[in-house]
DNA sequence: CACTTGACCTGTCCGC
DNA sequence: TGCGGACAGGTCAAGT
């Protein structure tokens, strides 16, 4: 579920909201929820104040004053929901229910798929919530993270000014025999791309996901990586895509989705051609592509 | 090493 | 309506 244009708006969400804000209490459910929590890591987290939160690839990092990071992966289905405590002040009341009714897919919080909860001594509490438990929370001293294999693997991120499609190309060189789907997908080749995005990508650029890297010169590469920059954009503004349960830290949708070319448009004429959208499997994932903008290899 | 596949989980949807 | 199976946006650990 969360690509990079989704962990984004919940970064700029958390923000909002959090930093600044001094932990209180925490609780998870299971050892899985906080797979490196130490015995004495409440003393590390209890009484810390927010510092600041950052996103690398689809990582959240969320910068504690005791000189702790918090790295969060929400995987395929987690949620970070954010509620204020129940003041009449309107930036720390609750905020369900607000605005149209398909606006929030959360309801009352804890709810049976929330794994982990913060509670700030203003009374706001932070929930972790993820269905299918694929996502987790893990506690580092934030010296470290300089150092961390995760995050020193990730190819360079997509819309930092200094990325370009040369580096995109020379990444690329070192999955010359996979596909590109395959290539896109992998973070150490850029970082944040997910099904969703690479389908749009690859649509715009017409390219057929089944094309193997080799086969893609540096033209290839520079509209790829430029429809690249536009879908992630294009999305972040939109507030990410929701297809089954993104909600951004106010528990509100994305609405890329309605935006999106080819993803989940099987059967549905293709905007540029009208040719149907096909789904097919490549890189096993599902796939979508327009049978005659991206011709297949 | 490069590449592919299956596993991790729960929920939902589709066909019988 | 109920049940079984396929499938879901991400990443690893194993396998070839």
């Amino acid at each position: 579920m969360p690509e990079l244009p989704e962990v984004e708006t919940i970064c700029v969400g958390l923000e909002k909201w959090i930093v600044g804000a001094r932990i209180a209490t925490v609780s998870y459910d299971t050892e899985k929820s906080f797979p490196n929590a130490p015995q004495d890591t409440e003393q590390f987290l209890l009484g810390a104040t927010i510092a600041a939160v950052r996103r690398r690839a689809k990582v959240l990092l969320v910068e504690l004053s005791s000189g702790y990071t918090l790295m969060i992966h929400l995987k395929m289905t987690g949620q970070l929901v954010y509620i204020g405590a129940a003041a009449p002040s309107q930036t720390t009341q609750p905020r369900f229910g607000a605005g149209h009714p398909n606006d929030s897919l959360v309801g009352e919080l804890p709810d049976k798929s929330t794994r982990v909860i913060f509670e700030f001594d203003d009374g706001g509490h932070l929930y972790f919530n993820d269905q299918r438990k694929f996502g987790w929370i893990k506690l580092y001293p934030s010296s470290a993270l300089a150092d961390n294999p995760l995050l020193s693997a990730f190819g360079p991120e997509p819309l930092d000014k200094d990325t370009t499609a040369q580096m995109l190309f020379d990444r690329l060189q070192r999955r010359k025999n996979t596909t590109i789907k395959a290539a896109l997908l992998d973070q150490t080749v850029v970082a944040g791309i997910g099904n969703i995005y690479a389908d749009e990508s690859l649509w715009g650029a017409c390219i057929h996901p089944s094309t193997r890297v080799r086969d893609l010169d540096t033209k290839h590469v520079q509209k790829l990586f430029s429809e690249i920059q536009q879908v992630l954009a294009l999305s972040i503004e939109k507030g990410g895509s929701t297809d089954k349960n993104y909600v951004n830290v106010e528990g509100k949708r994305g609405s890329y989705i309605d935006f999106a070319r080819v993803f989940r448009r099987e059967g549905l004429a293709c905007p540029r051609c009208g040719t149907l959208i096909q789904k097919l499997r490549v890189a096993g994932r599902g796939t979508h592509v327009c049978p005659l903008c991206q011709r297949a290899p």
